[in-house]
DNA sequence: TGAAAAGGTGTAACTCATACACTAAGTTAA
DNA sequence: TTAACTTAGTGTATGAGTTACACCTTTTCA
C-alpha cells in the first residue's frame, strides 16, 4: 500500500547544508541504459569509463540519476542522449537492480533499460563530463562498475529471447537496408548461419518492411533491391 | 552513471525532527504486489481497502516502502505475508512505476510484482493496520488509488501472454490436483473453452508433472488420477 | 439396475518450420 | 570482349507440432 509517508514525511528545507530531508530514508533512483548496436558484424554496448571512485577505471553503463520531477523512461532517454546526441532510439524498461550494497556510498536502485539503434544513428561524443565513452562487443567487456554484468546479461537474454516472438531486431538496422543486411542482422544476433531462402520468406511474410523500388549497387556483383520499415519505432509482436 | 552523490551525500542525522537529509532529493521507493488466484473458476486478486487519504475510500494493490536496507523482491514478499500469511509465492518484477505524480504527497516510485498462488494456500487475514483486504475478480474492480488499474493491467497482459511460452499457471494449481482441475485454471485463464484430449496430451508431454498413483473421489461419476507438480517455485519455459 | 456425471483415450488433417541448389545481374581483370 | 567472381534472388518437398473430433469407462445415486 503506497501509504507510509504521512504528509509532513515530503522534502522540507530545514537544513541548508542537506536540505532535503525526510522521516524515513530513502534510497537514490537511477536509470541505467543498455545500448546496444551492431559494428562491425558484431554486437556491441556503449560503456562509460567510471573516473571516479568507487570503481574508478572501471567502466559502467551509461546512467544517472532521476531528477525529482522527471519520469523514468524520460531520464533514461536523456542520459543517453546526453552521451549519444541521439534522440528516439528504442527503449524498453528491462527491470530494477536494488540489492543492499550493490552502490557502496548510499542505498542506490536503478531502473534498467534496453536500447536498441543502428550505428548510421549514432554519434557518440565525449560525455559533457569528459568521461570516456566506448564500443564493447557483448563477448568480451572490460571489467564493470556495480552489478552492470548482471544488468547486461539480463538485457542481452532479453534481446536475444525477443528475437523469438518480435521484430525487435529490426531496430538494430539503419533507414533503408538490403534483406542480405537485415539477415546479417540476425545471423550477429543468434551467432550462427541462417539459411537464405527461409529468412527471406519468413521476413516478407510479416508485413513489416516494404520494397523502395531503389536498387542498391555496393560491390562487384548484382544489385539488391532496398526496404524500409514500414513503422520505425514500433515492434511486432509474432503469433 | 551511477555516480553523482558524493561521498557527503548519504544519509546523515542533522535534523532531528527529519532525521534523513539529502543534498539531492531522493523519491520514495514501494513494492507494489499484484496477487492473482483463482476462486470460484474466476481470476481474483488481492486488493487492500485504504483509510487515509490520499485516495480514502478506494483499493489498491498490498504494498509499501522498502526499507533502506531490504531488497526489492523481499520487500515485496515481507508485505504479501503481512497481508495473507503465506510465504513462498510465487513472485516476478514485473516493472517499475514512476510517473511524477502518481501519489500526489511526494514522489513515489513503485516496483511492482506479479505473484501468483492458488487459493489453499491463501489465508487472508485483516492487515495488521486493520485494513480491510478482499479479492476482487478483474473483470469487476472497485476504483482504485494511484496508478494501480495500470499496473494491474499490465500484470494481467503479463500473465496471460506467459501462458504461451511457459508453464507459469500451474502456480495456480494446489499441491494435488487433477488434469480437469489443472484444464479449468486455463479456461479460466484463456476465457475459452479448451478440447480435453488436446490439452491432456500436451500437459503430460510437458514432464512437469507427474501421476501420484492416487484416485480422487468427488461426485457421482469416475474418480480421477491425482497429480502433483515435479517441481513446485520452477516455471517451465515452453519451446 | 439404469441414469447421470465427469474421467479417460487415438487418429487424421492442417499449418508452420526446415532443408536444400541453382540462375541472375552486376564488377573486374585478363 | 569475355570469362571468372561475387552477391542477389527464387520454390518445393519433408517432418514436426497443433488442431479437430466421438466414444467408452467408472463411479454415485435414485
Amino acid at each position: 500500500m503506497t501509504d507510509k509517508p504521512q504528509t509532513s514525511d515530503a522534502a522540507t528545507a530545514t537544513n541548508p547544508g542537506q536540505p532535503y530531508c525526510y522521516r524515513y530514508p530513502h534510497p537514490a533512483v537511477t536509470t541505467d541504459v543498455v545500448l546496444f548496436t551492431i559494428r562491425d558484424d558484431r554486437l556491441q554496448l556503449l560503456l562509460i569509463e567510471r573516473g571516479n571512485e568507487p570503481y574508478k577505471g572501471s567502466w559502467a553503463l551509461p546512467g544517472g540519476f532521476v531528477d525529482i520531477d522527471e519520469d523514468l523512461a524520460t531520464c533514461a532517454a536523456r542520459e543517453l542522449a546526453e552521451e549519444t546526441g541521439v534522440e528516439n532510439l528504442y527503449l524498453e524498461q528491462l527491470g530494477t537492480f536494488g540489492k543492499p550494497g550493490r552502490d557502496p556510498r548510499e542505498r542506490v536502485i536503478s531502473v534498467a533499460y534496453l536500447a536498441l539503434a543502428p550505428e548510421s544513428r549514432l554519434q557518440v561524443r565525449a560525455g559533457d563530463d569528459a568521461a570516456a565513452a566506448a564500443w564493447f562487443p557483448v563477448t568480451a567487456l572490460p571489467p564493470l562498475a556495480f552489478d552492470h554484468d548482471e544488468i547486461i546479461a539480463m538485457a542481452h537474454r532479453r534481446l536475444v529471447a525477443k528475437l523469438d516472438y518480435s521484430t525487435i531486431a529490426f531496430q538494430l538496422v539503419p533507414e533503408t537496408f538490403t534483406l542480405s543486411e537485415l539477415q546479417r542482422v540476425y545471423e550477429t544476433l543468434v551467432d550462427a548461419e541462417i539459411d537464405k531462402r527461409n529468412f527471406r520468406k519468413w521476413a516478407q511474410a510479416l508485413e513489416v518492411i516494404e520494397d523502395t523500388g531503389e536498387l542498391r549497387r555496393r560491390g562487384s556483383h548484382r544489385p539488391a533491391r532496398v526496404y524500409r520499415l514500414l513503422d520505425r519505432e514500433r515492434i511486432a509482436f509474432l503469433k
